[in-house]
DNA sequence: ATTATCTATAGATCTATAGATAATGC
DNA sequence: ATTATCTATAGATCTATAGATAATGC
């Protein structure tokens, strides 16, 4: 059974959309082809019709979920300056977050397994975060550009090692001291 | 062929220090009991006579791990606690640590996976991070006690955070970057 | 006699592919 | 006629276990 040119896209979204969701929670070897594409509502073997292999499934999920965060940053960034950074920090390091992982940041649900997987995936890691990045250089403070980049790379650090540290501890009130911790430290414009 | 009592703890020792090499190497999934048992000069079916599980296996390498890392912290503060704070974020945040993840901070290259464990292994993490705050409060400036925890924990949440992105990344210049921001932000007591 | 390690295997995965099917779109 | 998806399977894993073997240590 062929599907129109139109249902070929709208499945592919689909695969890509429930991978975003399944890698993020399950780590990229914690689910397979076949169970994510059931998910999806279709066969394992349609799986290769859409994408050469798992891992370049993986590269399109990790730059597809960089996109819709970078972009949300951006809002926040270009609608109210003054207090997005505090924002982006409170969304950020939330329990909601840590407790979603599924929908959350690609670095702190799947890094060490990307950072062992082929370029292809790494530079859609790469990208963005320097999306990331340039958001958060408007927002920080600092004497100069220079001072700028630092503070944002020194605060990127921070928010991604809390969540990955609060997503891992089993003391819920030191998870959470770290996630506070770290917002009480925000740069404030 | 049975053993002497003698080499089966000396069996078991070497089962661990290979697990805790291998699993930071190639993550919680990606490698077997056979092939660790392989690379410990042991048979697969060998393993199940000193560990319960795989998963109970991470939990006992996981605090050993942690055990030697703490231990080394706490001796730098000890011999030289002015310039342990630096000594030890420069050991963290270095090149060497991010290309050999094998000997490196368990956090960085299993968090993640650790955190989609039971409570065994998330217990085993938990201390070890315990420990090392233990040791970092008392090498950070703070007017009071609440202050240094803070600060002690924003500095951990930072370097841990660098590490994930900077073996996570697919560009050298921003790795290094990453490291040198964190690096150059620590607290000189 | 006890027991640490061995071989062999069960049963369940995994990724990727080959060939059949059937609806779309020229 | 083309092609997206289907079923079925190859071949290689995976964890865990059962029962055999043989050296230790009472």
């Amino acid at each position: 059974m062929k599907v129109s040119r139109e249902q070929v896209a709208l499945n592919r979204e689909r695969i890509i959309e429930t991978a975003a969701r399944l890698f993020r929670e399950k780590g990229y070897d914690g689910i397979g082809v076949a169970d994510l594409m059931k998910s999806a509502g279709l066969t394992h073997g349609a799986f290769y019709g859409h994408f050469a292999s798992k891992e370049d499934l993986l590269a399109e999920v990790t730059a597809h979920a960089f996109n819709a965060s970078v972009e949300r940053w951006r809002g926040k960034a270009a609608q109210a300056p003054e207090t997005a950074m505090a924002s982006i920090g409170e969304n950020y390091l939330s329990e909601r977050h840590r407790d979603e992982p599924g929908q959350g940041c690609s670095i702190t649900s799947l890094g060490p397994d990307i950072a062992r997987l082929g370029p292809k995936v790494r530079q859609a890691l790469t990208e963005g975060a320097k999306g990331h990045l340039a958001v958060m250089e408007e927002l920080v403070p600092g004497a100069d550009q220079a001072a700028k980049r630092k503070q944002a790379l020194a605060t990127y650090a921070a928010m991604v090692g809390a969540m990955v540290l609060a997503r891992a501890l089993d003391d819920e009130a030191l998870s959470l001291e770290f996630m506070a911790a770290v917002r009480d430290s925000l740069p404030a414009d």
